[in-house]
DNA sequence: GCAATGACGCTCT
DNA sequence: CAGAGCGCCATTG
């Protein structure tokens, strides 16, 4: 079995950058978020940050990467409603958000 | 294979 | 202090 079903939803390689990504974001545990520009230097490259937001816009519905953990540096950088369900989902893990529109530092994951 | 895109981040005006 | 533009580079059509 050459093939073994790829494609499982949008990648086509068996490991892309988005992979890493995604197994990045998958290790963030409950109540703690990261932002873009952390998960790209974590890969490597600080520039990656556009990637990353890329990778997030592309993972399916019933995607089990908890995306809703990856914010932009000033906070959540999503557009309606997509933001705001986003918000909603980190308060759920106790995570507060400042006057900013941030969460706290002390949230922030550390790789 | 080429061209356009994009959930950001930083610098400059 | 606020706003706009550029870069970076994999993914997609």
């Amino acid at each position: 079995m050459k093939k073994r079903a790829i494609q499982e939803k949008t990648e086509s390689k068996p490991e892309g950058l988005f992979a890493k990504i995604y197994r990045l974001v998958s290790a963030i545990p409950p109540g703690k978020v990261t932002t873009y520009g952390t998960i790209a230097r974590v890969l490597g490259n600080p520039r990656l940050s556009r990637r990353v937001g890329f990778a997030m816009a592309s993972l399916p519905q019933g995607t089990t990467v908890p995306w809703h953990r990856v914010v932009g540096k000033n906070g959540i950088s999503l557009p309606w409603p997509y933001g705001a369900k986003q918000k909603s989902l980190l308060a759920k893990e106790k995570v507060r958000f400042g006057k900013d529109g941030r969460p706290l530092e002390k949230y922030f994951y550390q790789f």
